[in-house]
DNA sequence: TACGAACTTGAACACTGTTCAAGATGTTAG
DNA sequence: CTAACATCTTGAACAGTGTTCAAGTTCGTA
């Protein structure tokens, strides 16, 4: 029965969770998590750095929360696919793994920030859930069905995370000799988007085990 | 025909690039990556912090080569599968995928070394090109062939960067609740190699896209 | 013996995450 | 209105980080 101050807006000077959060993920837009400080939120906050340590025990955790911000953010239409020579469950787990796709890729370092996190406890939990619950529902084992989502979530965290650190290396300056490795280069032909491609494969694979 | 130190042993007390890999890879094993810290490797090797600024240009690149030796340094016989039910070409680019893994295993926190320079020009590369090749000899295009090896790349650094992480959180004492990820709690088979079992998904949809 | 290249040193710079006693602010009760 | 209490905020400090640089030392060769 106490603690209403989090009605519409704080106008005053005291900070609450949220708003350090909020500031948080723009200063990870504005400078990227190699330079996301504590003393630079802090002083973004105009607040000292110890400040932060009343609301979060420690930086961890703060990446913690913004990972989960992160994930649950989901865009209102991904990148449907639709694929007609795919079956329903193929496209339902399809097009989760492009939502999480396009959430990692929403913010500045994204999957680098979801990556650091998702050791203890996992904390893209519910992203992974909605990957693998339409392989649940199309009448897969537990266990292959576990197996796969793991996988998709595993491939669309690599390819992201490798795509935004070229990204900030080529916004460094210096880009990397960069043996053409995305395959678009390679082939000649309408350039596959190699992280739906790589999910096709895994999705088939799945398909071939049992047909359901 | 100068530089003729490196004959058998440097029994002097200079040291060189090589002396410095060996006491940094060895230090990763005693302390881990977080701990593992210019300071400490010139206190375990008797010099001071600067001197090794004349042999590496900074830790990033000292990193970059710990991760080709890792990569590079491939166990005598790996886990060979051997799946009846698979190809050749499915079985040696699974065999090369699990000597990949043996290596990133062999030495503390692996997965994380060798992710963090992947990006830089991907010094990983020798490693995806034993996968990749047993997919071109069967006759894959080259496209296709490019993205199923990369996305066994990150499959396997994804996989065992978690396993590590957790042996990193669990020496440390306080274990994350552990929602039973790794698929063995729930299945009650012969607990199935989650990573094997992954990488089969996308080599048998590979050969279900164009049967060669 | 002398020169120049190969290394090493010690001190410093500009940071980092984190802790802690002390003070300021806000809300509630007597 | 004042006293008390929990809620924040501050400023200073601790221990550590990667990195630089002028100054030294050691070395192979001429």
């Amino acid at each position: 029965m106490s603690n209403f101050t989090e009605g519409i807006a704080a106008k005053t000077s005291r900070l609450n969770r949220a708003d350090i959060l909020a500031a948080a993920l723009q200063l990870l837009d504005e400078v990227g998590l190699p330079d996301l400080s504590m003393r630079r939120l802090a002083g973004k906050l105009d607040m000292q750095p110890s400040g932060l340590y009343w609301h979060y025990a420690n930086k961890q955790t703060l990446l913690a929360k913004m990972s989960d911000h992160i994930v649950d953010h989901i865009l209102p239409s991904g990148t449907l696919a639709s694929d007609g020579n795919a079956t329903e469950w193929q496209n339902r787990s399809l097009s989760a793994a492009c939502a999480l796709r396009d959430s990692l890729l929403a913010f500045r370092d994204g999957a680098e920030v979801v990556s650091s996190t998702l050791a203890l406890g996992l904390g893209a939990g519910a992203a992974l859930e909605r990957i693998r619950q339409p392989l649940i529902d199309a009448g897969f084992a537990m266990d292959i069905a576990q197996v796969a989502a793991e996988s998709i979530m595993f491939l669309v965290l690599g390819q992201v995370w490798h795509q935004q650190q070229r990204m900030a290396a080529e916004s460094l300056g210096v880009t990397a000799p960069e043996v053409q490795t995305t395959a678009e280069a390679i082939s000649d032909g309408p350039a596959i988007d190699p992280l739906e491609a790589g999910i096709s494969l895994i999705l088939d694979g799945l398909k071939q085990s049992q047909p359901a």
